[in-house]
DNA sequence: TTGACATATTCTTATATGGGAATGTATTGT
DNA sequence: ACAATACATTCCCATATAAGAATATGTCAA
Protein backbone atom coordinates (compact mmCIF):
# COMPACT_ATOMS: atom_id res chain seq x y z
CA UNK A 1 0.00 0.00 0.00
CA UNK A 2 1.69 3.56 -0.53
CA UNK A 3 0.65 6.36 1.29
CA UNK A 4 -2.52 7.61 2.42
CA UNK A 5 -4.07 10.33 0.19
CA UNK A 6 -3.50 14.29 2.20
CA UNK A 7 -7.07 14.06 2.30
CA UNK A 8 -7.68 11.23 4.21
CA UNK A 9 -7.80 13.36 7.47
CA UNK A 10 -6.92 16.67 8.66
CA UNK A 11 -3.23 14.50 10.05
CA UNK A 12 -2.34 13.66 6.95
CA UNK A 13 -3.64 17.25 5.38
CA UNK A 14 -1.21 18.66 8.12
CA UNK A 15 1.53 17.33 7.43
CA UNK A 16 2.20 19.59 4.67
CA UNK A 17 4.14 22.70 6.11
CA UNK A 18 2.70 25.47 3.80
CA UNK A 19 -1.01 23.63 4.79
CA UNK A 20 -0.16 24.58 8.19
CA UNK A 21 1.11 28.09 7.05
CA UNK A 22 -2.24 28.95 5.23
CA UNK A 23 -4.33 27.55 8.39
CA UNK A 24 -1.97 29.85 10.38
CA UNK A 25 -3.01 32.95 8.44
CA UNK A 26 -6.71 31.95 7.61
CA UNK A 27 -7.18 31.47 11.56
CA UNK A 28 -8.10 35.22 12.63
CA UNK A 29 -9.98 36.44 9.19
CA UNK A 30 -11.26 35.02 5.85
CA UNK A 31 -9.46 35.89 3.19
CA UNK A 32 -9.30 35.77 -0.71
CA UNK A 33 -7.10 33.21 -2.55
CA UNK A 34 -4.93 36.20 -4.10
CA UNK A 35 -4.32 37.67 -0.53
CA UNK A 36 -3.19 34.08 0.54
CA UNK A 37 -0.55 33.42 -2.47
CA UNK A 38 1.05 36.67 -1.60
CA UNK A 39 1.25 35.61 1.85
CA UNK A 40 2.45 32.53 1.49
CA UNK A 41 4.43 33.21 -1.34
CA UNK A 42 3.17 30.46 -3.81
CA UNK A 43 1.76 30.53 -7.38
CA UNK A 44 -1.70 30.80 -7.55
CA UNK A 45 -2.48 26.75 -9.05
CA UNK A 46 -0.20 25.61 -5.86
CA UNK A 47 -2.08 27.85 -3.27
CA UNK A 48 -5.76 26.29 -4.50
CA UNK A 49 -4.13 22.94 -4.83
CA UNK A 50 -3.57 23.16 -1.05
CA UNK A 51 -6.73 24.93 -0.75
CA UNK A 52 -8.75 21.70 -2.34
CA UNK A 53 -6.64 19.79 0.09
CA UNK A 54 -7.78 21.44 3.17
CA UNK A 55 -11.60 22.17 2.20
CA UNK A 56 -11.63 17.96 1.16
CA UNK A 57 -10.86 17.58 4.70
CA UNK A 58 -12.84 19.96 6.18
CA UNK A 59 -10.10 22.10 7.62
CA UNK A 60 -10.90 25.48 5.35
CA UNK A 61 -14.81 27.07 4.88
CA UNK A 62 -15.34 29.04 1.11
CA UNK A 63 -17.53 31.74 0.80
CA UNK A 64 -18.44 33.40 -2.47
CA UNK A 65 -17.99 36.91 -2.87
CA UNK A 66 -18.17 37.99 -6.32
CA UNK A 67 -15.65 36.67 -8.07
CA UNK A 68 -14.22 36.35 -5.02
CA UNK A 69 -13.59 33.03 -2.87
CA UNK A 70 -13.53 33.75 0.92
CA UNK A 71 -11.63 31.31 2.91
CA UNK A 72 -11.15 30.59 6.12
CA UNK A 73 -10.04 28.35 8.94
CA UNK A 74 -12.42 26.04 10.66
CA UNK A 75 -10.17 25.47 13.07
CA UNK A 76 -12.63 22.67 15.13
CA UNK A 77 -11.87 20.09 12.70
CA UNK A 78 -7.83 20.59 14.29
CA UNK A 79 -9.68 19.72 17.61
CA UNK A 80 -8.96 15.55 17.21
CA UNK A 81 -5.30 16.52 16.61
CA UNK A 82 -5.26 18.73 19.64
CA UNK A 83 -7.01 15.81 21.92
CA UNK A 84 -4.44 13.09 20.55
CA UNK A 85 -1.69 14.89 21.10
CA UNK A 86 -2.74 15.96 24.53
CA UNK A 87 -3.34 12.40 25.68
CA UNK A 88 0.40 12.52 25.81
CA UNK A 89 0.65 15.62 27.47
CA UNK A 90 1.36 13.95 31.14
CA UNK A 91 4.22 12.29 29.66
CA UNK A 92 6.37 14.99 28.83
CA UNK A 93 5.58 16.81 31.78
CA UNK A 94 6.97 13.90 34.27
CA UNK A 95 9.11 12.34 31.38
CA UNK A 96 12.25 12.71 33.83
CA UNK A 97 10.21 11.16 36.59
CA UNK A 98 8.92 8.09 34.27
CA UNK A 99 12.52 7.09 33.18
CA UNK A 100 13.37 7.01 36.85
CA UNK A 101 10.73 4.78 37.67
CA UNK A 102 11.05 2.59 34.69
CA UNK A 103 14.66 1.98 35.57
CA UNK A 104 13.59 1.03 39.11
CA UNK A 105 11.09 -1.29 38.37
CA UNK A 106 13.30 -2.58 35.96
CA UNK A 107 15.37 -3.91 38.54
CA UNK A 108 12.86 -5.61 40.62
CA UNK A 109 12.48 -9.88 39.34
CA UNK A 110 8.53 -8.31 38.97
CA UNK A 111 5.31 -9.48 38.49
CA UNK A 112 4.95 -9.54 34.35
CA UNK A 113 5.08 -6.55 32.83
CA UNK A 114 1.86 -4.49 32.74
CA UNK B 1 8.82 18.60 -5.70
CA UNK B 2 6.82 15.02 -4.12
CA UNK B 3 5.73 15.13 -1.10
CA UNK B 4 8.16 15.10 2.47
CA UNK B 5 9.49 12.63 4.13
CA UNK B 6 7.82 10.60 6.70
CA UNK B 7 10.94 11.39 8.43
CA UNK B 8 11.00 14.97 7.77
CA UNK B 9 9.33 16.03 10.67
CA UNK B 10 7.21 14.42 13.78
CA UNK B 11 4.01 16.05 11.42
CA UNK B 12 4.86 14.11 8.69
CA UNK B 13 5.67 10.96 10.78
CA UNK B 14 1.85 11.02 12.86
CA UNK B 15 0.29 11.16 9.51
CA UNK B 16 -0.02 7.58 9.33
CA UNK B 17 -2.65 5.81 11.62
CA UNK B 18 -0.49 2.73 12.62
CA UNK B 19 2.50 4.86 14.14
CA UNK B 20 0.06 6.84 16.35
CA UNK B 21 -1.05 3.48 16.88
CA UNK B 22 2.33 2.41 18.08
CA UNK B 23 2.54 5.53 19.47
CA UNK B 24 -0.22 5.60 22.08
CA UNK B 25 0.90 1.62 22.94
CA UNK B 26 4.21 2.95 23.94
CA UNK B 27 3.14 6.01 26.19
CA UNK B 28 2.92 4.06 28.94
CA UNK B 29 5.36 1.56 29.28
CA UNK B 30 8.36 0.15 26.97
CA UNK B 31 7.79 -2.70 25.22
CA UNK B 32 9.72 -5.06 22.88
CA UNK B 33 9.23 -5.33 18.86
CA UNK B 34 7.14 -8.40 19.69
CA UNK B 35 4.37 -7.31 21.44
CA UNK B 36 3.98 -4.33 19.46
CA UNK B 37 4.00 -6.82 16.60
CA UNK B 38 0.81 -8.37 18.28
CA UNK B 39 -0.76 -4.91 19.40
CA UNK B 40 -1.08 -3.34 15.85
CA UNK B 41 -1.38 -6.58 14.41
CA UNK B 42 0.87 -6.15 11.52
CA UNK B 43 3.91 -8.45 10.23
CA UNK B 44 7.25 -7.82 12.10
CA UNK B 45 9.14 -6.08 9.02
CA UNK B 46 6.39 -3.13 8.82
CA UNK B 47 6.82 -2.71 12.64
CA UNK B 48 10.24 -2.31 12.75
CA UNK B 49 9.91 0.40 9.65
CA UNK B 50 7.33 2.38 11.31
CA UNK B 51 9.61 2.08 14.35
CA UNK B 52 12.57 3.35 12.45
CA UNK B 53 10.57 6.31 10.70
CA UNK B 54 9.44 7.35 14.66
CA UNK B 55 13.00 6.65 15.93
CA UNK B 56 14.20 8.86 13.12
CA UNK B 57 12.10 11.89 14.12
CA UNK B 58 12.75 11.63 17.59
CA UNK B 59 9.48 10.04 18.76
CA UNK B 60 10.59 6.79 19.88
CA UNK B 61 13.39 6.09 22.16
CA UNK B 62 14.95 2.34 22.48
CA UNK B 63 16.87 0.37 24.51
CA UNK B 64 18.93 -2.80 23.70
CA UNK B 65 17.99 -5.20 26.32
CA UNK B 66 19.85 -8.82 25.07
CA UNK B 67 18.41 -9.85 21.98
CA UNK B 68 14.97 -7.34 22.66
CA UNK B 69 15.29 -3.73 22.16
CA UNK B 70 12.57 -1.92 23.80
CA UNK B 71 10.81 0.88 22.68
CA UNK B 72 8.88 3.49 24.56
CA UNK B 73 7.48 6.98 23.21
CA UNK B 74 9.35 10.18 23.95
CA UNK B 75 6.43 12.43 24.60
CA UNK B 76 8.43 15.40 24.33
CA UNK B 77 8.82 15.51 20.70
CA UNK B 78 5.07 15.90 20.30
CA UNK B 79 5.24 18.65 22.25
CA UNK B 80 5.63 20.96 19.25
CA UNK B 81 2.35 19.79 17.43
CA UNK B 82 0.51 20.38 20.80
CA UNK B 83 1.52 23.75 20.52
CA UNK B 84 0.48 24.32 17.07
CA UNK B 85 -3.48 23.11 17.56
CA UNK B 86 -3.51 24.82 20.70
CA UNK B 87 -3.10 27.94 18.88
CA UNK B 88 -6.45 27.17 17.35
CA UNK B 89 -7.95 26.71 20.51
CA UNK B 90 -9.77 29.91 21.25
CA UNK B 91 -11.09 29.86 17.77
CA UNK B 92 -13.09 26.54 18.10
CA UNK B 93 -14.68 27.79 21.41
CA UNK B 94 -16.07 30.45 20.06
CA UNK B 95 -16.59 29.59 16.34
CA UNK B 96 -20.18 30.15 16.22
CA UNK B 97 -19.82 33.93 17.66
CA UNK B 98 -17.11 34.23 15.32
CA UNK B 99 -19.46 32.88 12.51
CA UNK B 100 -21.97 35.43 13.10
CA UNK B 101 -19.35 38.68 13.59
CA UNK B 102 -18.63 37.81 10.23
CA UNK B 103 -21.88 37.56 8.52
CA UNK B 104 -23.24 40.81 10.28
CA UNK B 105 -19.92 43.16 8.99
CA UNK B 106 -20.68 41.66 5.88
CA UNK B 107 -24.27 42.87 5.70
CA UNK B 108 -23.14 46.25 6.19
CA UNK B 109 -23.25 47.68 2.46
CA UNK B 110 -25.99 46.07 1.00
CA UNK B 111 -26.98 42.07 1.35
CA UNK B 112 -26.58 40.72 -2.53
CA UNK B 113 -25.08 37.37 -2.44
CA UNK B 114 -25.21 34.76 -0.17
C1' DT C 1 30.78 -23.16 16.96
C1' DT C 2 26.00 -23.95 15.85
C1' DG C 3 21.27 -23.04 16.00
C1' DA C 4 17.37 -20.52 17.52
C1' DC C 5 15.43 -16.21 18.40
C1' DA C 6 14.58 -11.08 17.91
C1' DT C 7 15.01 -7.27 14.87
C1' DA C 8 16.58 -4.53 11.07
C1' DT C 9 17.31 -3.81 6.23
C1' DT C 10 16.87 -4.42 1.25
C1' DC C 11 14.11 -5.00 -2.90
C1' DT C 12 9.91 -4.62 -5.40
C1' DT C 13 5.69 -2.36 -6.75
C1' DA C 14 1.28 0.14 -6.78
C1' DT C 15 0.09 4.66 -5.46
C1' DA C 16 0.00 9.53 -4.12
C1' DT C 17 1.96 13.39 -4.17
C1' DG C 18 3.57 18.85 -4.99
C1' DG C 19 5.18 22.23 -8.00
C1' DG C 20 5.26 24.24 -12.72
C1' DA C 21 2.93 24.97 -17.06
C1' DA C 22 -1.15 25.22 -19.52
C1' DT C 23 -5.93 25.42 -19.68
C1' DG C 24 -10.85 25.53 -18.08
C1' DT C 25 -14.67 28.09 -15.67
C1' DA C 26 -17.36 31.52 -13.41
C1' DT C 27 -18.40 36.44 -12.62
C1' DT C 28 -18.21 41.39 -13.48
C1' DG C 29 -17.70 45.78 -16.01
C1' DT C 30 -18.70 48.20 -20.20
C1' DA D 1 -21.48 40.04 -26.16
C1' DC D 2 -16.58 40.42 -24.90
C1' DA D 3 -12.47 41.14 -22.46
C1' DA D 4 -10.55 41.04 -17.95
C1' DT D 5 -10.30 39.14 -13.42
C1' DA D 6 -10.10 35.43 -9.94
C1' DC D 7 -9.81 30.76 -9.21
C1' DA D 8 -9.89 25.75 -10.09
C1' DT D 9 -8.39 21.79 -12.62
C1' DT D 10 -5.55 18.89 -15.60
C1' DC D 11 -1.16 17.13 -17.30
C1' DC D 12 3.62 15.93 -16.53
C1' DC D 13 7.30 14.08 -13.67
C1' DA D 14 10.70 13.32 -10.01
C1' DT D 15 10.17 11.54 -5.48
C1' DA D 16 8.61 9.04 -1.37
C1' DT D 17 6.17 5.89 0.43
C1' DA D 18 3.92 1.27 2.90
C1' DA D 19 3.28 -3.43 2.81
C1' DG D 20 5.01 -8.04 1.54
C1' DA D 21 8.84 -11.20 0.61
C1' DA D 22 13.40 -12.33 1.27
C1' DT D 23 17.58 -11.65 3.52
C1' DA D 24 21.00 -9.71 6.81
C1' DT D 25 22.56 -8.73 11.56
C1' DG D 26 23.08 -9.42 16.38
C1' DT D 27 22.68 -12.06 20.76
C1' DC D 28 22.03 -15.88 23.76
C1' DA D 29 22.05 -20.94 24.92
C1' DA D 30 24.13 -25.49 24.64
Amino acid sequence: MARAATTSDPFNAVAEPRRRQILTFLAADERQVGEIVVAVGLDQPSVSKHLGVLRRVGLVRVRRNGRHRLYSTNAEALKPMHEWTKTFERYWSHQLQRVKERAESQMKPGPASQ
